[in-house]
DNA sequence: GGGCGCCATCGTGAAAAGCGATTGTTCCCG
DNA sequence: CGGGAACAATCGCTTTTCACGATGGCGCCC
């Protein structure tokens, strides 16, 4: 009894419309035998008649039961019809992605990521959260932004190799670039030992050079106003140097380290094996674009004397 | 891209549920390979794929794009054991069923009818409608009870056939049986001229007979305290005279007319070619049942002397 | 690394879906 | 009143699909 075919319900709601098995027929792209034959069917597996068939050129009309299956079956129908039209929303990338940063990561890339998809699926419905640094997590997240390895079982592709740079205050230190040992025992301002913060520190301690730090937060103006302000130097990726304008801050000044440091990786990641919507393949392909161009723009700046 | 079968989202919905093809052919009765192809088939409908095999023992994820499959499929499924439901009570005779009447036309048939109706199915819809007398039609409803022939396609059993009697005041009349022609010229309260009324009264003119009527009402008990008062006498069917109680009243007497009167014969309709809902083919059956009890009942009281 | 659990694939037989032609009804018009 | 028109049911027939069992490949875990 519930061998119910969607393709019968479909040809019973026609036949009720055309008020014909022919007509019916016509209007499904099937002959009319096939319709009478799907009627059949479906009238075996309801257990009864839904058609009178009057005979001659009057037309069939629905009986009793016909009227129960008809009115849950268009019902039917109708949810089948959402469902196609989900899909295709879906597929041409509505829907919704969840997306994790980190504080201080990809404040430059997510908003790239976030706007053009916006612009390309004004439908799209994106959500952001931030994660705690010290256990970043994929959790139900579709993308997460990190600066580092993450545990569980992940994919990820790198977004950018993202350089220290030394910020100090405007006189403090003279040329272009700076010998790294300059900062051995020098006041340093620094982000909290989460995320890349601690690799970073240890490539420091790696080359021998052991700097103070007087000062840690998380917040990258706060960094800036104490280096403004005397309190010292700090030693940022590019990305956060950038997204801050220092460069163009009259007060700082931006330094190469020499050697440099072996650059934070920033990367895009998500768990193994899982198939991406749409929206987040499209998601991963404007950060790797949005990412590439930042490359090229480091590059340029740092190329030029 | 329509091609879409409720079995395959059943099948969805079972490995979703189960976490591996295999487990969820055991729960529908499939083979592992069966439900491998159908998961495959509305894969290739929708577009793309709906799980995630991880390979080994690890359970199969759903994809963005399954999930959004799932949750209009599961709509779809319910929808589908909902129209299952409903036809099965349908065929158990729940529903609703439309029946016209006229006054004065199966006062006593159709209670027993609505009552057992009711005790046999207690979650049917009984719409009872009183028609027009003077155009009374089939339109939308099931059944019809009627005492003459009925225009249109219609089709019909007779339950009954009903004698008209004389209700007289007591002592107007003497003897069980009056002579027709008594009425010549005799003062009559009767109903308007609708259902047999017509009929009747032409009989009574073909016969020669020609009474006077004095008053016209469709109210029964109008009608019987008129003779009562003595503003003359009434030709009534047996069943409007039984259900008025007219036979117990001490005031009234009821006659016999010879010769007879053809009498009305009450009739149940229904439109020609229609198949009748379980619940509609119940109440004929209960109605020809109700009908036959009555006719024994009245051809026991005029066969005693 | 071998065994085990899992899904995909292949080949096969049975079921059905769909088609064209034909038959059987009913109505309508001449 | 009889022939034609409109319509649905039915009959063979072909093609597609369904479900199965067996086999193969892949990823875990002991």
């Amino acid at each position: 009894m519930n061998d119910l075919e969607l393709r019968h319900l479909a040809a019973m709601a026609a036949v009720t419309e055309e008020g014909s098995f022919g007509r019916a027929a016509a209007r499904l792209g099937y002959t009319q035998s096939t319709v009478s034959q799907q009627i059949a069917a479906l009238e075996r597996s309801v257990g009864g008649p839904v058609f009178d068939r009057p005979g001659g050129p009057r037309p069939v009309r629905i009986t009793p039961l016909g009227a129960v299956v008809l009115e849950h079956g268009r019902e039917l129908l109708a949810k089948a019809v959402a469902l196609a039209e989900a899909v295709d929303r879906f597929q041409a990338g509505d829907g919704r992605i969840d997306i994790g940063t980190l504080q201080s990561v990809s404040s430059v890339i997510l908003p790239v990521v976030v706007r053009r998809l916006r612009d390309e699926h004004p439908g799209c419905d994106i959500r952001l959260s931030e994660e705690e640094p010290e256990a970043p997590q994929i959790g139900d997240l579709d993308l997460l932004f990190y600066d580092g390895p993450l545990g569980g079982d992940v994919e990820h592709v790198k977004l950018l190799d993202d350089p220290y740079l030394l910020v100090a205050g405007r006189g403090t230190f003279s040329g272009r670039s700076v010998p790294l040992d300059r900062l051995d025992g020098a006041p340093l301002v620094a982000w909290p030992a989460t995320c890349d913060q601690p690799r970073m520190e240890e490539a420091f301690t790696r080359a021998g050079v052991n700097p103070k730090v007087v000062f840690r937060t998380a917040g990258n103006e706060t960094l800036l106003s104490m280096v403004r302000a005397g309190m010292g130097s700090a030693v940022l990726p590019w990305l956060a140097v950038h997204a801050a304008g220092a460069e163009h801050d009259d007060r700082l000044r931006v330094h190469e380290l020499r050697p440099a440091i072996p650059p934070r990786e920033i990367c895009l990641h998500w768990r193994a094996g899982r198939t991406h919507s749409p929206l987040a393949a499209r998601a991963i392909e404007i950060a790797v674009e949005a990412a590439s161009g930042l490359a090229g723009e480091l590059a340029l700046e740092h190329s030029v004397p």
